[in-house]
RNA sequence: CGGGACGUGGCGCAGCUUGGUAGCGCACCUCGUUUGGGACGAGGGGGUCGCAGGUUCAAAUCCUGUCGUCCCGACCA
């Protein structure tokens, strides 16, 4: 059962390479008073709390963690270095499970004639009030427009009816990493912009069942596994009601995931388009039976808002809590007073720290006071930083910061390299159980729209499908609730709406 | 696109009511002292007040338009 699928895995695995998972050479000593908590972390008050103004405090983490600003044409963004590695990492672990698939990248133009769009009525009907048009190149007006991607179903139907003769051909998999436009009247940094950044997957298959195999399996084995082992964020996985379908796909699944107000953010879709865009384009094959027959197609797609969803996730009120397995920065080391000696021995532990395979960030400034570079650290949401001083020196330790935990320890020298990697194996857990444990306490069952509207302002709401119905969705849709997912009674991802007994989960959504 | 709020050095704001040519905090630069939770002192640089019109001897201030941002809704990754 995909849905079943948890963080509890061999953590360790993905930290460290196999030959640094050695046996801690002896326990990991703790001075007089262990661990203790650092009761400064969130006393910096350099964000919004979260409990006085969530989008406030979103805005608020974008700017001071230096994520994102915006551009100078409305809806645009400006992705800066810290929030970059961030999408970076996503789409190094979300790339490789892409290929585990067997798909391939490759690459489209950005602009589409728009008579292509034309060619699937119900396509260009949803996409009509979110394209940007080009009408002019080199001076003159093009004898036909040429609309910026907003997706790129049609022109890569184009050429997968062109590359497609024969089932030898098939499956065709193919994935795209690119940026695309869609006018948007309300925008929000990383998670609603006129422009940005994502992957999106188009594939041909021979039957029904293939494709409709393929649809859930990038659902369940590259997004939930992605956002649920990396990003430890729980994922809702279901099939969208019509109203929420993709506008021209014979059905939509949903990678949904709750945010710390409450709200829901939709993470990743994956579609099975039928044969729609097969008409459409033409994507034809002869069988082995000698027939020809029309293909049918998937797309499925991931975009930076990705990022918006890790901060909403996990952020606290002191910045961001990055979880370790996709943390651009895993481990910090801070020289905490400018000396020779502090110098070089926190380059040693970098070095060595490096050496393991981990992640590291050497914070070597002498010019700027420590209690600035501490707090720096914690809204980027480093997950552990090393402070070495020479109090710490004189007593051949370090000082072990989990950002997470929220918990300071000093540390031998010599066993820094075995207590990062438990610190960091230690914050995965506790974010997801975390993140878990929210979702739990923000899912209510109700049994009536109202019942559900109502508990929608805090979390899911959990009604049985046939409770709601078309006319329960448009009426919670004026309060502002929407129909998430539907789910079988078991949790399970239904093959299409047509099932009896779904429950359908209902929230406030971005 | 509707309803509300707001645009003044990089950021946050005051000044606008009652027009007279721009100020505060943080950030930035230099020097010195500092560095175990947003350091201190002294000196210094930076803004045609979102933009365009209009009224006026004179506009950050009054009027009109426009662009943008934020919040709430409708539309969407």
């Amino acid at each position: 059962m995909y849905h079943r699928r948890r963080t509890e895995g061999p953590v360790s695995g993905l930290l460290l390479p196999a030959e640094a998972r050695r046996p801690p050479r002896g326990r990991i000593r703790l001075r007089p008073g262990g661990v203790r908590p650092v009761e400064s972390l969130t006393m910096a008050n350099v964000l919004t709390p979260q409990g006085e103004d969530f989008p406030r405090w979103y805005q608020d983490v974008v700017a001071k963690a230096e994520l994102a600003e915006n551009g100078p044409a409305k809806g645009s963004q400006v992705i800066r270095p810290t929030g970059f590695a961030l999408w970076e990492r996503m789409v190094d672990e979300m790339d490789d499970r892409i290929k585990e698939t067997g798909t391939e990248n490759a690459s489209f133009p950005l602009l589409i004639p728009e008579s292509y769009f034309q060619r699937e009525a119900a396509h260009v009907e949803g996409f009509a009030p979110e394209l940007w048009m080009v009408t002019h190149g080199g001076g003159k007006e093009l004898e036909e427009k040429l609309a910026i991607r907003p997706t790129s179903e049609t022109i890569i139907g184009e050429y997968m009816a062109k590359w497609v003769n024969s089932y030898r051909d098939l499956p065709l998999l193919l994935n795209q990493w690119c940026n695309v436009m869609r006018y948007e009247l309300r925008t929000r940094l990383f998670l609603r912009s006129s422009e940005f950044l994502w992957q999106e997957g188009h594939t041909v298959h021979e039957s029904y069942e293939d494709a409709h195999a393929f649809t859930l399996r990038i659902l369940h084995d590259v997004y939930a596994d992605f956002m649920e082992n990396v990003l430890a964020l729980p994922v809702l996985r279901g099939i969208k009601t019509e109203a929420e379908r993709f506008a021209g796909a014979l059905n939509t699944f949903g990678a949904e995931v709750l945010m710390r107000d409450g709200k829901v953010l939709q993470m990743g879709t994956s579609h099975e388009l039928g044969q729609n865009f097969a008409k459409a384009f033409d994507i034809r094959f002869q069988g082995s039976d000698g027939k020809q027959q029309l293909g049918w197609t998937t797309s499925w797609g991931t975009s930076t808002r990705m990022v918006g969803g890790l901060i909403m996730g996990h952020g606290d009120d002191a910045g961001l809590r990055v979880p370790p397995r996709l943390a651009p920065v895993q481990v910090l080391v801070m020289v905490v007073k400018d000396s020779d000696e502090v110098q070089s021995a926190a380059k040693k532990v970098y070095d060595e720290l490096k050496g393991d395979g981990l992640r590291v960030k050497l914070d070597h400034r002498g010019d700027v006071a420590f209690g600035r570079r501490a707090v720096d650290a914690e809204l980027k949401g480093y997950p552990v930083r090393i402070e070495i001083g020479p109090r710490d020196l004189k007593n051949g330790e370090a000082t072990v910061v989990s950002r997470i935990e929220g918990t300071k320890q000093t540390i031998p020298l010599g066993m820094l390299a075995e207590a990062v990697a438990a610190a960091l194996e230690a914050a995965q857990m506790k974010l997801w159980d975390e993140a878990l444990e929210f979702r739990e306490t923000h899912t209510t069952d109700a049994a009536t729209v109202d019942e559900a509207i109502e508990a929608a302002q805090h979390g899911y709401a959990r009604l049985p499908w046939d409770a709601c119905g078309v006319e329960g969705e448009k009426r919670a849709a004026g309060s502002a609730v929407t129909v998430r997912v539907l789910q079988r009674e078991d949790g399970t991802v239904p093959d299409s709406l047509d099932e009896s007994g779904l429950i359908a989960y209902l929230a406030r959504s971005y």
